[in-house]
DNA sequence: GTTAGGGACGCCGGT
DNA sequence: CGTCCCTAAC
């Protein structure tokens, strides 16, 4: 096969609008002004890593590299949009046509348009993880697959191990034997399942997050045509974040760079937090090994912090062994010592992060410029209350996800439907909303539907705006399957998907219109904060609106976050609050102001994850993420007494990763029961 | 045979 | 806060 393509010219530096040399220290010059071809770059925590990617794509541009070869790939729909507006503000162009993203979103991406060489519709719809757990159950009632033993593992537990197996590239019965020897006796009917769970996916046109990444993998190797474009198109990829990329990942990358090799990864060893995730610390180790000739930059000046915080995180990371050599060095002036504050209880904790966050406010710290970080999404519920309490404004950037939230999902369930007819797990969802429908019956109607569908077609689909009736005709004539009760609202729903059929281009209005004829009435029966969730309800539609097209529309949504959502907020003029987010989402984020709290042995390092040496770094990794997105203050706090499920008030020992930090690079602080009793 | 509602118990992390 | 299991009601 041959292919005519031409390579833009590169510019003379005499036409360039950005003095690169002038705006960049050396470090972050020598990796933006890299030749082409492979190179690695080691950036240290708050060094400017993403100052050197938002350089390197201008960088490129202005060299002559037009935005659409140009891959840009990060982790979190965040990171990748504060990197697209930085190149925006630099070199003040549109660059909607520079393919920046998330792997999971490139994923989607690549596989709408190529879905059927792969045996899928480009219609396809995408499981969330609570989507996936009932799918696997839905499988487990399969033949084959007996449960009765008590041994056999929860639906939970299942999709995390198949989402471990094909993350780090094993098959299931590797899966097992590497990671879950305990489960080898019934390692037959985990395979089988594993089996079911896929044919399913695919029975249902439906995939989930995993599949986003392997089903594209697939892709590539199967279809030397696809690759070969793609390969051409790509003439420049850069990755941030690489120390957490998985194999999956990492082979995706060498495939579509293996061509031009015009690849530039960015990361940070130290700050490799998702090796639970199937996170491969290998790609970036072997990086040189694998691209023989690629050159290494590593950038250590941090720009971010006090010298305090950053000796007190280079301490933190020393005892871990599995690391490069290498001490962030400071640039800024001296400021204050970290303060470690041993608190009675956790109530008391709660007490002094506010008390102090108030007394910061009024010293002009913008709450904006504060966050409250820990490693479990419980551990924050003491400081909630409080703020609550005291009226201090809050974001919680973790927990729930918004997409995952019952009454957003119920919603996007009908435009699922509607997008893809063969989506098993969204149609129960409708169905057993429906009163007197439980789970027997959802299974018929599904069953009766099916059918129905089965039969529009071998009666003729041939004509495209009869396919457009189909799914409320099917819908209709299903419904002869529901209880007396559902009766009246199965013909309404009917009635209301023959309406939004039509609206697949204007996801807005689909939404509009499910609110009115029913949703909004079944929020107020079903749930005691129907308000609220009307309100976010609206949202989603008002959202919905910026999108033409139901399929994207669904894609953006199920991979969205809750932070991202609440940032849609914030615009709104309500960005002053103090952030409360788990340190895993905290990657990658500073603020003035820093409080780590419920540092407390067990808890973090989370007790699960001291099973093995390679899980207590990747704790202590974790607390110098934590340490590092600090700018001017830290504190880190702990509770001496805490409640524990089932057996009350228990004493805690301080977190191991405190007792390792040298005395003279803290202050212990003494709280006074006077100011701090009472809870 | 099914569904709906109440009470007990348990929690790592994210696309 | 949400899931699972039990029991009452249909």
């Amino acid at each position: 096969m041959s292919r005519d393509y031409v390579l833009q010219p590169f510019r003379s530096p005499v036409q360039l609008q950005i003095d690169y040399a002038k705006e960049l220290n050396p470090q972050q010059y020598a990796a933006v002004s890299s030749a082409p071809g492979p190179s690695l770059v080691i950036a240290g925590a708050g060094s400017g890593k993403t100052r050197t990617l938002t350089y390197r794509v201008a960088y490129l541009i202005e060299h002559g590299i037009p935005a659409d070869q140009i891959l840009l790939l990060t982790f979190t729909n965040k990171a990748s949009k504060e990197m697209m507006r930085r190149v925006n503000d630099l070199l003040g162009a549109d660059l909607r046509d520079l393919w920046g993203g998330t792997f999971h979103s490139i994923g989607a991406r690549l596989l709408r348009a190529h879905a059927e060489r792969i045996g899928f519709r480009k219609d396809f719809t995408i499981l969330d993880r609570e989507d996936s757990r009932d799918l696997v159950k839905a499988c487990l009632g399969d033949p084959g697959i007996e449960t009765t033993d008590r041994l056999f593992p929860k639906a939970d537990a299942l999709v995390d191990m198949l989402s471990l197996a094909v993350n780090k590239y094993a098959s299931m019965a590797e899966a097992i034997a590497g990671d879950y020897p305990q489960f080898l006796p019934i390692g037959g009917r985990i395979e089988e399942l594993a089996r079911r769970y896929a044919a399913r996916k695919r029975e249902s046109n439906v995939m989930d997050f995993d599949d986003l990444q392997t089903q594209c993998l697939r892709l590539l190797n199967e279809h030397p045509d696809v690759l070969q474009r793609l390969q051409h198109k790509f003439q420049f990829i850069l990755v941030d974040e690489y120390q957490d990329t998985n194999t999956i990942q990492g082979r995706l990358i060498d495939q579509l760079a293996a061509i031009h090799k015009n690849l530039m990864v960015v990361g940070d060893d130290s700050q490799s937090i998702y090796s639970w995730r199937g996170a491969n610390f290998r790609n970036i180790l072997e990086f040189p090994q694998r691209y023989p000739g690629a050159k290494v930059y590593k950038i250590e000046t941090n720009y971010r912090s006090t010298p305090e915080i950053l000796q007190l995180a280079n301490a933190a990371i020393a005892p871990n062994k599995q690391q490069f050599a290498k001490e962030l060095a400071a640039a800024r002036k001296s400021g204050t010592k970290p303060g470690i504050v041993p608190c009675s209880d956790a109530g008391v904790q709660a007490a002094f992060v506010c008390q102090r966050i108030l007394e910061l406010h009024e010293e002009g710290v913008a709450l904006s410029q504060i966050a409250v970080l820990y490693r479990s999404h419980f551990h924050v519920m003491e400081v909630q209350l409080e703020m609550t309490k005291r009226q201090i404004p809050f974001l919680v950037t973790s927990g729930m996800r918004f997409f995952e939230q019952a009454h957003i999902k119920d919603l996007t369930a009908f435009l699922k439907l509607t997008a893809n007819r063969s989506d098993e797990i969204a149609f129960k969802r409708i169905a057993l909303m429906f009163p007197g429908v439980g789970a027997k019956a959802a299974e018929k109607l599904w069953a009766a539907f099916q059918a129905q569908i089965r039969m529009q077609e071998l009666e003729g689909a041939a004509a495209a705006d009869a396919r457009s009736r189909t799914l409320a005709a099917c819908l209709q004539r299903a419904g002869k399957a529901a209880p007396k009760k559902a009766e009246r609202a199965w013909a309404q729903f009917t009635t209301t998907i023959s309406q939004i059929e039509p609206l697949v281009g204007k996801p807005g209005e689909m939404i509009q219109i499910l609110i009115d004829a029913f949703y909004a009435d079944y929020l107020k029966e079903t749930f005691d904060n129907h308000r609220h969730r009307a309100e976010e309800v609206e949202q989603l539609g008002v959202f919905a609106h910026q999108f033409a097209d139901l399929d994207t529309f669904l894609t953006q949504l199920s991979l969205l976050t809750t932070a991202e959502t609440d940032d849609r907020n914030s615009n709104k003029g309500e960005e002053d609050r103090v952030r409360l987010s788990t340190i895993h989402q905290s990657k990658g984020l500073e603020y003035d102001v820093v409080f780590l709290i419920m540092l407390c042995d067990g808890l973090f390092p989370s007790g699960r994850s001291l099973d093995t040496s390679e899980g207590e770094e990747e704790e202590r990794r974790l607390f110098y993420v934590g340490i590092t997105r600090s700018r001017n203050e830290l504190y880190l706090s702990y509770p001496l007494l805490r409640y524990a499920q089932g057996q009350g008030e228990m004493p805690q020992m301080q977190s191991r990763f405190l007792i390792d930090l040298p005395a003279d690079l803290y202050e212990e602080w003494n709280l006074r029961q006077s100011e701090f009793g009472g809870y």
